[in-house]
DNA sequence: TGTACATCAGTGAACGCGCGTTCACTGATGTAC
DNA sequence: TGTACATCAGTGAACGCGCGTTCACTGATGTAC
């Protein structure tokens, strides 16, 4: 068992797991989040519903390979999405391929969405094993901001109201970017503040959408999309 | 049949038909729209399932009480908030207390928050009917930023990548705008996107913090919500 | 004011459904000698 | 290479559960005369 000689058995196991998530997948993107059942699974997978037990412990468990797995297909699609631009300088252009990449996602994939960033699923809490996977899409876009702010970007300065215990309320957040090789002039509350309620407003734009809030508002949903994602930009300093 | 003299069973209808919902409410914010079922309802009430039948059509018709009742509860929140504030020309002001209210109201309401603004309830579909109540809330936000525009407040000037047809894709928003006596000078969609994007924003905000996904990042929720709502508003040109 | 009938609220049993999970089983695959 | 045993994938029946909805019923409230 050296890793090498993996047995029938072995490739089995590992093709019918990825089988069995691909079809939770697919139930998932057509009827959403709850119409997922591991029966429903079994079934479309064609195995009775004892059978996923032999690789999946319960439907938590499930829950939380789905989760992961989604939350990676997405984090993939924006670093993709963020790499495809050649010039590294050109901050604006990367944030707007990467925020439509995360949307485009989103569109082509709405119970999995719902699942990440809709309300929680009843009587299930995620594993500390989704955060790595989670962390993927809002790394690429930090990155983008520190990025930037290494290279002169600045934000707008705040408002006189801005209390000193800012960077207190951030800790975790700039704890985050530091990890991340900040440049010092990123190493701010007000950056961090900034980027984070641009995260949180590019998630909200879209969950608008998804949900359904913006109907008789937007007509046009990329456009808007566009132009708000070009105002965050602004907002974040980045050209 | 006039109205006035009302029998024992009209009186009795009202109050046990606010009884159910007053139940279901209950119900929602302890247990989430997850949990929410006509059984579990009547349970609560004390009734048998089958005679919630006297009362709602269906649990959809439930599920759509329910909707406008918290939609309602919500926007009076806002309004009261709005209200409170003596001074109609301290718009910085009005915002923050009604933003703030309505996170109040979120956190206080957990299950109708995420009913109202998360993942859909699968099979269901929100009829016509809950519109009205829904506005209400966006009203009283768009309202202040109508108010200040009357009064000289300027959104920044958007980059010069605007197209001619930002117009055209917020026509629904424009026409809502013009219903609410919006004075010409918040007759443009700059200001109409900016609007639409802090409404997105502040929702957004809220869901990442109810659904968890601030978790790590921010320590101390109410003071980050405020310094959002702050920079939201220093956008939106209010002071 | 009293009686006869109509309306309606609430009961309790039943329908068919899907769910997560357990368990004893069969038969195929893998391993040790 | 062949045999004997151990491991494991998948089956099918069963468990107890909660769900939305229907239906014939009882008994109370309302209405017309």
């Amino acid at each position: 068992m050296d890793g090498k000689a993996t047995t029938a058995r072995e490739r089995a196991r590992i093709e019918i797991t990825a089988e069995i998530l691909a079809a939770a997948r697919v139930r998932l993107s057509q009827h959403g989040p709850g119409q997922l059942s591991l029966r429903a699974v079994s079934r479309d997978v064609g195995m009775v519903s004892s059978a996923v037990y032999r690789y999946f412990r319960s439907r938590d468990d499930l829950l939380t390979a789905l989760l992961i797995e989604a939350y990676n297909e997405l984090g993939a699609a924006a670093e993709d999405a963020d790499a495809a631009v050649g010039n590294r300088s050109a901050y604006l252009e990367r944030w707007t391929a990467t925020c439509t990449a995360i949307r485009t996602w989103a569109i082509s994939h709405p119970g999995d969405y719902a699942l990440l960033y809709g309300s929680p699923v009843p009587g299930y809490a995620a594993p500390q094993d989704t955060i790595p996977a989670a962390t993927r899409v809002t790394i690429v876009l930090v990155r983008i901001v520190l990025d930037a702010h290494a290279d002169g970007a600045t934000v707008r300065p705040p408002p006189p109201l801005t209390p000193k215990s800012l960077g207190k309320t951030l800790a975790g957040a700039l704890e985050f970017i530091k990890t991340l090789d900040a440049p010092p002039a990123a190493q701010d509350p007000e950056v961090a503040l900034h980027t984070i309620a641009a995260w949180s407003a590019i998630f909200g734009t879209i969950s608008f959408e998804l949900f359904g809030h913006l109907v008789g508002s937007v007509s046009d949903y990329d456009a808007y999309y566009e132009q708000v994602l070009i105002r965050l930009a602004d907002d974040l300093g980045l050209a």
